[in-house]
DNA sequence: TATTGTTATACTCTATAACTATA
DNA sequence: TATAGTTATAGAGTATAACAATA
């Protein structure tokens, strides 16, 4: 039988050495200081923007008021903006600006060198086959 | 090729709604308020008790410092207990009371319901080389 | 009534440095 | 000198509830 246990503690062990190298070396990319969760934001943005707050608060199954004071960070700090969405007027429209378009691409820099080390230990069809698991309990 | 800072998001993702799932379930099963760091301790301790505390810093890949903390509140709530190394006077062994045995017993149902219902779109095949993948990634 | 987003508060987790004791 | 553990402090992340505006 697989230990459901056993695997959320390896969950919990691959993901901290990621995290603990990611912010060891965090001067080097992460320049606006936006932290780990920011730099989670920033990258999906790079992949969804523009994007409305909740579906951000559902993607990253974080809560909402987090995700205000977030997005209120990272506007202070000019690398998103906020706009209000045609469509629904409760709703607000997040994208990257310029700068934060920028951000992203050295932020993505910093994540593949720590991810890239912590998963040195796989083979490529291992690797793949992480990514294509691991994308599977995500989708929506 | 594989996308390594896809890779982490995806990590953060799933390992965000295993999170996300046993806070909420937690007055079920976290009778003693230990928290999601203490439930991983406990159930490490669960499984290579006695343990220096250097052990589980390395392992968990925590600061020292908040392992100190973690295990005196550990403690106080009698979960476990501190001993003196006889091999090296430097060093502090720890392991569960007969009461942190009870507890991690029933910690680690609600984690095997909480990983089972976020592991659920997996074949059983897909489940199995995830555990060994992710195994293979922290090793020591 | 339900949803979107904001504000406020309390709690937990993390990073860093300084310190004591032992190897 | 180096390692194990503790203490103290500041910063980042999270949970919860209450609120205003819109659907």
């Amino acid at each position: 039988m697989t230990d459901s246990a056993a695997l959320a503690q390896s969950f919990d062990r691959v993901v901290r050495r990621i995290e603990a190298r990611l912010t060891k070396n965090a001067a080097a990319f992460d320049h606006e200081k936006v932290g780990p969760l920011g730099g989670m934001v920033l990258l999906t943005l790079d992949e969804i923007a523009p994007s409305r707050i909740q579906v951000l608060v559902t993607r990253l199954s974080r809560d909402k008021s987090q995700m205000t004071r977030l997005l209120s960070l990272l506007e202070s700090k000019g690398l998103v903006a906020r706009a209000p969405c045609p469509n629904d007027a409760r709703s607000t429209l997040v994208d990257l600006t310029d700068l934060g378009r920028r951000r992203v691409a050295q932020l993505k820099e910093g994540v593949t060198e720590a991810v890239t080390d912590v998963l040195r230990p796989l083979e490529p069809e291992e690797r793949a086959a992480l990514a294509d698991i691991l994308g599977k309990l995500v989708t929506d």
